[in-house]
This record gives structure tokens, sequence and C-alpha cells, in this order.
DNA sequence: AAGTGGTCTAGACCACTCA
DNA sequence: GAGTGGTCTAGACCACTTG
């Protein structure tokens, strides 16, 4: 029950033994072998099967819980995170409601169109000027009330389970993600200030030019390519934005 | 040459050794035993040096260059990390020129006053009513340019330094913080939507009532003490607020 | 009691830097 | 070539969870 060596033997590594099984380990995730919560084999187990020792099996699953994509809990074992859950699902959300949580708003209305990316999407997602992109326009609401409008831009050819849903996604992009075998890494957001435009005002129900907070991100998956660009329009009210920082 | 054990021996211990050497090394960074910049004992000879196995100090290194306390490089040696250095120093700082890179501004005017702290003060930095506070006002500028009028908070305690320097502090506050042995941790900032006073608008040299960028941080040491309170109200031009997110 | 992850040890060799 | 951190091994025991 012994995996081949990946690709080289020992400590004649081109790169460390313990980032090629974190690799092969994330596939097993990505390609939905492990399944969202379900829990993988111990540690030693998993080092017989790879032919690596203990320590190092330890090593690549240690990354990939500081990656997100594994937790493990002492004397119970290591389980396949599930990223559509919560907490994970709005770790690029910054928006907090006046409790403080995070908010993942409902989705009051959504339209979804495919085509050619243009010059910005080209950039910002570093595509090729003939690669096609699905995008899509929402508007979010909290408890009743719409707070944000956004419009999101994703790579076509990483999500091909959209071919189907060209109506309308509700879902969390996050989700759709998952679903698609993509791991996510980090996003950066840049946050600027802006005034409501008329088509805006008239989907968030404020007065037109009303200060409004523009957040620009981008996702980025594990492998550092981009996944997703999101430009949204944000009415605070008594909500606020919240970054941490290390 | 060998320092009395910690606390307990080898693995009976309450907390993990490699948690007591971490904080027993920050100890030596902290009182100033290693001035930044300077490189410290290999790690075979601190792992001598405290009676641990070389296995056990290397984690408490790792964590500690995670925590940016150090950085170690291959072949040179360790080395402890100047929280005055451009990178560190700016960390906190979200603002970018239109360049991208962290703005560290520099302090147009400064004015520093001392007091008990007030409701909002205790609060936000964890103080009891008794407790005295630094308030430091100061207004940052880029190439001449005034951009953000700022209000930080700091508890005297902590700041034993600038019982002398009662005037002006066109320090940056990270620098204080190392020189007061202070270790810092994470921060967190809420960013929402204002309009200029009249008073800050004559300070930016912008109308009254102009959009701004209204940020407040409050940064923890490495031990979870509140530290700083900053209200800041920046005047983004072409400036942006870049929050990264893993 | 059995099984899991968490800590710790002792030792080997590799990759890099610098005199 | 000497000295550093980085990787890897093989094994022990501890702390926690569950049946």
């Amino acid at each position: 029950m012994l995996s081949e060596r990946i690709i080289s033997t020992g400590r004649f590594a081109n790169r460390p033994l313990y980032l090629q099984l974190r690799d092969a380990l994330a596939e097993r995730i990505a390609g939905g072998e492990w399944k969202p919560n379900a829990a993988i084999p111990n540690e030693s187990d998993l080092a017989r099967e790879f032919g690596v020792s203990a320590g190092t099996m330890r090593k690549a699953l240690d990354l990939m819980e500081a990656e997100r994509l594994l937790t493990r809990r002492q004397g119970r074992g290591t389980f396949v995170n599930d990223q559509s859950s919560d907490e994970l699902a709005a770790r690029f959300s910054n928006i907090r409601g006046a409790d403080g949580k995070r908010l993942c708003g409902q989705v009051k209305s959504s339209q979804i169109t495919e085509g050619p990316a243009n010059e910005q999407e080209c950039t910002r997602l570093r595509l090729r000027p003939d690669e096609r992109v699905y995008r899509i326009h929402r508007v979010l609401q909290q408890k009743g009330q719409p707070f944000q409008v956004e419009d999101v831009t994703l790579p076509a050819a990483l999500f091909p389970e959209l071919e189907d849903k060209k109506v309308s996604v509700t879902e969390r992009i996050i989700v759709l993600a998952q679903e698609c075998g993509i791991l996510l890494g980090r996003a950066e957001e840049r946050v600027s200030l802006g005034a409501a435009s008329a088509g805006v005002a008239q989907k968030l129900a404020i007065a037109p030019g009303s200060p409004l907070l523009v957040l620009d991100r981008i996702v980025l998956a594990l492998d550092g390519r981009p996944i997703e660009w999101r430009m949204g329009w944000c009415h605070l009210g008594d909500r606020y934005y919240l970054a941490e920082m290390v």
C-alpha cells in the first residue's frame, strides 16, 4: 500500500518532501477524493502510505492546517475543512454588522452573463484577451434592507459548474469554488470612497450621491492564480469595515 | 552554562517547553539584552544553554519568526528584527500611495498631552478609570501635502519614555514601543465613512464636509494587551486603503 | 483501553553563506 | 572548510477523546 515516491527520494529532493506531500494531499481534497468534513487517515498511516517518516507527514499536515485546508483535533483526528461553513465562507467579507459579526449578506437579486474578458478584467485576473469570464451582478441585503451592490467577475475556465446556472447565482462564490475544486489562498481588497450613482442609489434605496464604501477585491487560489474580482458599493449604515492585521 | 530549567522538566510541563522557551527568548529581546539587528546564538548553542533538544529550540525560534520577532537566514544566522525598519514599522498602516507602497506619512505637526483615561479610552484600551494616558494629536503629510489627522491614545504606564517628550512626538509610535520593551502582536482597524469637520478640513486644506475615510485602530501587544488606540481622518486623494486577508 | 494528535528527543545529512 | 539554518528520520511518551 505504498504510493510511488512522488518525485525524488529522501533528502535529494528538489523541493522539500513536506511540500510535495502537501501538494499531493491538497490534490485529494481539490479532486473530491476527500470530502469536506470527512476524517482523513491518521498521520502514521499516511506516513506509511507515502513512505516518509511521521514527523515529515506531520509537517505537511500542520502546513495544511495553517492554510485552512484541514482541522486537527487531539484525540479525534484530522478533518477536511468545509469552505462553505459560516466561518470560512465569510472570511474574505470584512463588513461587520452592528453586533461585530462578519456579515454574509443574503442575495436579494442576481444576474449572470458570460463573455470575453475586457481589458480591465484581463489585468486584474491575469487572463489572456481571448479568455472568457462570467459576470455576476448582485444586490445583497441584511434583514430585508439592501446594503451592497456588487459586480463579480470569474474566469470561465475555472468555473465549469456555472455552465448550467446561467440565470442567477444566489450561492456564495466560495461554495462554487469548492465544488469546482479550487483551493482558496488569500485575498486583497482596496477600500476607497465613492458616491451612489443613480442606478446604485435606486437598488440600495438611498439618495443619489450618498457616500459609499467602494470595495475592490481580488481573491487568489492557494497556488496564486486570481480566481475572483469583485467590485462592491456598500452603504454602511450601522455596519462597519474591519481589517485585521498581523 | 546551563540556564535553570524554566518551570518544569521535560514532558511534564504545564505549558509546552517550546512556548516557555519562546517567552524566555522574547523577554531577552523586550528587555534589551538582545538588540535589534543583532545576531543571536545558533540553535544548538541555545538548546544546550536551556537544556532542551535542538528540535524543541527550533520550534520556539520558528514560532518567533512567525511572530516577526526574529529573522532566520540559512547559512547566516538568526537575527533580532528591528521594528523600526520600514517594512515592520508600517505594517499596521494600510494606506497606500499611488505607487502601491505602504505610506508612512511624515509628521507635519504633533502635540502631546497627558491625563486620566476617559470612559471611551478605558473601554478601548481596557484600562481602569484611574489609569493615565498620553494623547497625541498629529497631522501627517505626504510630499508636503497633509492627508491625515489622527488622535493617538497610549496607556501612560506602558510608555515611560514619553515622560520627557512632553512637547511633540514625530517618531513612529512603533519605535517608541520598541524602546519601551513592548513586543507587538496584531491590530484591528475599523474603517468607516465621515465628513471633514471645520477643524479637520482646515488642517487638511480641503473643503469642510469633504468625504473622509475614518480609521479606528487598536494595536495589541504580543501578550494581548491593548497598547494603542488611534482615530484617523484620512483624505484619500490618489491614495487607497488596502486590506490583506488570509 | 484503544486510538488520535501534540510534544520531545537524538542524531543524520543537505543547502547556503562567508571568510 | 567551517558554521549556519533547513530537512528528514525513528522512536518515545503525553494529553485528549471516544467507546
